[in-house]
DNA sequence: TTCTCTATTGAAACCCGTTTCACTTCATGT
DNA sequence: ACATGAAGTGAAACGGGTTTCAATAGAGAA
């Protein structure tokens, strides 16, 4: 069944007509004469001929493509991310390529030189738990020699020494005002879970809890767990083992909602009530987020005008075809209230 | 900064060689002088030099790349099956392109041509919701249309009409087997909700529903909804709605885990408890199936290895280059026991 | 020293659309 | 009837690799 491909010139010959013609006839090109259109297409239609891309591209020098690359579509919050941008990508024309990295498949030379075999006309980063599966320098030199061969936007905290168009949200921010929310209930133990020290998004918002609460004049508790739900469990409970119930902390900022639901379970389990023994904060306003019990209180990125916004740019870059300059636009993230955060009004009401 | 293109051409005259001498040295062809390769070396290194895939793949007439269709990578069931086969294709050096079909963007003539003009090597059709945005009929051409160009693999209930390769679980028989568990556990009020006649995927199960459900003697309770968490809220509330509380089914089986979570917030909100009140078995065992309060009982899909078997496939169909003979493949599923379904012990066991 | 064989290398054709440029028609104006 | 111009069409060059085939150079054999 799969037919013998067909190229111009077999079209062009059946309908007794040039190549250039059939070209014109399948470009839409004005200059053809309804009679001869009616010709070609009859055998267009007969082979469903569909002119090769990559002959196109070959002479455009224009792939038509643009390589999207994130860390793993089964976090919900890149999944948001990537699904907005695809879609402002496919709207102008292009087709997305998608890329993997993990520590199997680090952001290296090798990886790069795909893209840029392939011609693909601009890259989108989407992520920063990227790099922290190789050596950050690494990492700068490796964009900046991609960036000598097609446009960069990252959607993910700047990386140092990579100058390029970026896009992200001001995570530190946002962590401030989750402090700030929970210190207006009235809680003044307050705990941050998640992240690596290794992870630039990580430690953007451990540096952003720190400095509020330092603000506010309050001891931080900080302990560092993974970006998933396991991580977590496990982080609520290393966190909360060494601590007497006195002297534990009554609310946590999770890193994201993964982390901030692994760590509800551990409370359960615990026996700890949520919101009346531990106020819970997490991030990314992730589709569950409403589903849990009781609702969770997040922060909502914005990943889906930050995915468009991005590739907006990215594709402006790309039709203008030059260079253009490094810059970095800063998205407002918004506290979304809900029920895993209450009033700090119960028995163990401290200070 | 974008350096201009560099060709073989000019990294032959400028290494003093011929452009075959240097596509032998790119493509690690043995016949090539060691003096000749450094030569040359030096000077795709001095430029980044890497030839262009879109000429290679020209002369070749392959791309090297391979189509992804799926309806939405939000839903982490489309997400992790995604994921996986991503990174099989990936394993084996093949680009990734992917689309997402939507009401909006219908899998029709318009779609299937651009992955014929770029001249994808093979598709890979994720999911059975597409149907649900198009006539069937229409659905069923324009994938025997683009067989013609190229392997189709497809991971979802056969499309009637259409024969090729198919990678499926049986969703008939994970819902038959969910029916039995809530029927030993001495369940024998049990609804089904969620999906909508539309969609194959969903019918296949609500089939399977009234199968078992028939063969036990029992009366089903079946609600449509759709797929989404807000779909299975507002489908336990017009299920529940005209029952009086001793008629109320004491179990329910949810199309996927996203219409459980939203079907048990709309039950704590009627003050009924899980599983004490009733009994709640998703679909697909999602991450956050296991935070659910109470973890949900689910089913494994094992959605990976569907997605890594339909690749393998696909590929092996790739490079036979020839037809392939179109078949079905099962994948059985496993029901994940967690405590959102308890035994009927409470106070309003029935029969 | 000369012949033979093999390792290396380059010229040219090929893959398949696109576009320029020149040429042929045919219609309109005079 | 003839000039002018516009519309329609085809030949050929181009884009950037790959591969075949022929040619050359250098090594080993006689």
């Amino acid at each position: 069944m799969l037919g013998e491909r067909k190229t111009i010139y077999d079209i062009a010959s059946e309908a007794g007509v040039s190549a250039a013609t059939v070209s014109r006839v399948m470009s839409g090109h004005p200059n053809v004469s309804a009679k001869t259109h009616a010709k070609v297409m009859r055998v267009v239609e007969k082979y469903q001929f569909r002119p090769s891309s990559i002959a196109r591209g070959l002479y455009h020098q224009a792939s038509g493509m643009v390589g999207f690359i994130l860390p793993s579509v089964e976090n919900p919050y890149y999944a948001a991310l990537f699904s907005a941008a695809h879609d402002e990508a496919r709207r102008a024309g292009y087709a997305v390529v998608v890329y993997h990295t993990s520590p199997t498949e680090p952001l290296d030379e090798a990886f790069t030189g795909d893209l840029i075999e392939r011609r693909l006309e601009g890259v989108l980063l989407l992520g920063g738990v990227v790099e922290a599966t190789q050596p950050p320098g690494d990492l700068a030199q490796t964009l900046t020699l991609l960036m000598r061969h097609m446009p960069l936007v990252t959607i993910c905290p700047p990386v140092p020494g990579v100058t390029c168009m970026n896009f992200h949200s001001d995570l530190s921010a946002s962590v401030r005002q989750s402090v700030r929310h929970l210190h207006a209930l009235g809680h003044r133990r307050i705990a941050f879970l998640g992240g690596s020290y290794q992870s630039r998004s990580a430690s953007e918002r451990e540096i952003g809890f720190m400095v509020e609460m330092n603000k506010l004049g309050l001891t931080a508790f900080c302990q560092e767990a993974g970006h998933t739900p396991e991580a977590g469990e496990l982080g609520a409970a290393r966190l909360l083992a060494p601590l007497s119930p006195e002297a534990r902390p009554t609310a946590l900022i999770a890193i994201n909602d993964l982390v901030a639901i692994g760590a509800m379970r551990q409370f359960r389990r615990m026996g700890l009530t949520v919101p009346g023994d531990m106020a819970v904060i997490g991030c990314d306003n992730q589709f569950f987020s409403p589903y849990t019990d009781p609702p969770l209180t997040t922060v909502d990125l914005h990943p889906a005008q930050l995915g468009r916004a991005a590739v907006q740019q990215l594709l402006a870059s790309v039709e203008k075809r030059g260079d253009s300059p490094g810059f970095t636009q800063v998205k407002e993230s918004t506290l979304v209230v809900r029920e895993s955060c209450g009033a700090r009004l119960g028995r163990r009401e401290i200070q």
